[in-house]
RNA sequence: GGAGAGAUGGCAGAGUGGUCGAAUGCGGCGGUCUCGAAAACCGUUGUUCGCCUUCCGGCGAACCGGGGGUUCGAAUCCCCCUCUCUCCGCCA
């Protein structure tokens, strides 16, 4: 969420960045701002007369130790209206202060400036591509097809054990997963990202932080005996492990990757373009989340794209990178890349990875702040995160464009981790 | 699931109604000493909000797991919740 400070110093600035998104802000800022003036007042007041409390339970307490019970009684006396008048006011301040954060929530994070304006896919801008898209796709058959011909994912058998979007991984198609979850991992490893393995249930609190909650449990499952949900990605128990922590400057920017089962429930989201692979309710990826200084945030963003872009090029996957316009980027980011890898039978680009600098404003939800050495103040730090990457369409691209007559070819970079170099 | 104990500052750990934002120790930071370092000694050391201030900062309020209550006054008493530990039961 956004901070006050920056909503009571920068309402027109605000407002004109967040048209970018097509959202019209002008009004909750106007309301933001009235309750805020009114807030702060309260506070004002009842801080007053709270010292007042003080001070004369102070002197009542000298006065009961002086033996002088009469004098202490008369103080007594008039604690009683200012004690009611703290009460009155304080019954004020907490509804003013929930509709304000109420308020304040509903705003989406300001767009960085290279964010073009837009409103869906289309508008979204091509920063590069890579690798070569195949020719031969004519004949191509499309993965669901292929991972029945070679019997490595089952949707049927999931089906039977839970229901539609949860696929039975089974063979050379189990072991494939297990190699690209290494291979990701490692990679990561290399670049200098810590493995962690997170809870993958999670608390309100947690959901709240990174900002899937409120407004979009329902997109998450949620275990209701507990209250806890299942996590959509690991960005949110890993960005959560720095909730309420006050890091020093020369620990940024902190890198960790997480390999974790996701969880969508993807409600209403059901139509042509989900077959097979391409949309599940339980996939596996492998997750970077950065904490960085807010001077360095861009360069991390940068690295973390170079990161990714090394991943799908030594896969051998024909890609391309996208900057996302105002419309099409979620509700937390303010500057996000996506990646997409060509599926050479479906004849159109799969996302495979979005990467995002989410600057200050999860930092805000989280209480996630850093201190500079010597510096007495804290200052909010910036979130980032990334796939690196989303398991199912990569698997889907690979064997779509590896399709060969004698099977499908498994990328080098990955045959040391599976151990075959063809799925026939 | 049953019984009991507990939750205090970065950590350890005092504090059972007033002068406690909180002793003491450790750690951290600054200094003295030293060619330098260690040791020793001295000083300093949380977060948030509000008001004031050109900067440095000053003043006030709140925070002792979370929420509510009693009281002129709560870390301390009462209630609820959460979590942790010990024992028993169950168990990968």
């Amino acid at each position: 969420m956004l901070t006050i400070n920056l909503i009571r110093e920068k309402k027109e600035f605000i407002i004109e960045r967040l048209k970018v998104k097509n959202f019209e802000a002008e009004e909750i800022i106007n309301r933001i701002l009235v309750l805020d003036s009114s807030r702060r007042e309260i506070q004002s007041k009842t801080d007053w007369m709270h010292a007042e409390m003080n001070r004369i339970s102070k002197e009542i307490g000298s006065l009961m130790k002086a033996g002088k019970r009469d004098e202490a009684d008369a103080a007594k006396e008039k604690t009683y209206s200012i004690k009611e008048e703290i009460k009155s006011l304080s019954d004020k301040l907490i509804p003013i202060d929930n509709d304000m954060k109420n308020e304040i929530i509903r705003l989406p994070n300001l767009p960085h400036e290279s964010v073009a304006p837009g409103h869906g896919a289309d508008d979204n801008v091509k920063v590069r591509e890579g690798g070569i898209i195949p020719l031969s796709s004519e004949t191509a058959i499309p993965h669901w097809d292929l991972i029945k011909k070679y019997d490595i994912i089952d949707f049927e058998l999931g089906i039977k054990l839970t229901g539609a979007g949860f696929p039975v991984y089974k063979g050379k198609g189990a072991k494939l997963q297990r190699a690209l979850i290494s291979f990701f991992l490692d990679e990561g490893e290399k670049a200098g990202y810590r493995e962690v393995i997170p809870p993958i249930m999670v608390n309100e609190e947690s959901g709240f932080g990174t900002g899937q909650l409120p407004d979009k449990e329902g997109q998450m499952y949620h275990v209701t005996i507990d209250n806890f949900y299942l996590i959509p990605t690991a960005e949110v128990p890993v960005t959560n492990i720095y909730r309420d922590v006050i890091l020093n400057a020369d620990m940024l920017p902190v890198k960790n990757i997480a390999y974790t089962p996701c969880f969508r429930r993807e409600a209403g989201s059901w139509g042509a373009h989900v077959r097979g692979l391409n949309r599940l309710h339980q996939f596996d990826k492998v997750e970077i989340v950065q904490i960085a200084h807010p001077d360095h945030s861009y360069k991390s963003l940068d690295n973390m794209v170079n990161h990714v872009e090394g991943l799908v090029s030594k896969l051998d996957l024909p890609y391309r990178i996208l900057r996302l316009c105002g419309g099409d980027m979620s509700f937390t980011s303010a500057l996000t890349y996506d990646f997409e890898v060509w599926s050479a039978a479906q004849k159109r680009w799969l996302e495979v990875s979005s990467v995002s600098n989410f600057e200050s404003f999860q930092a805000n939800r989280l209480k996630c702040r850093f201190k500079d050495k010597g510096d007495k103040q804290t200052r909010l730090v910036h979130t980032l995160n990334g796939s690196a990457l989303a398991l199912p369409r990569i698997v889907a691209a690979i064997l779509e464009n590896n399709q060969t007559e004698s099977g499908i070819k498994i990328p080098s970079v990955l045959v040391p981790y599976t151990g075959f170099d063809i799925i026939n």
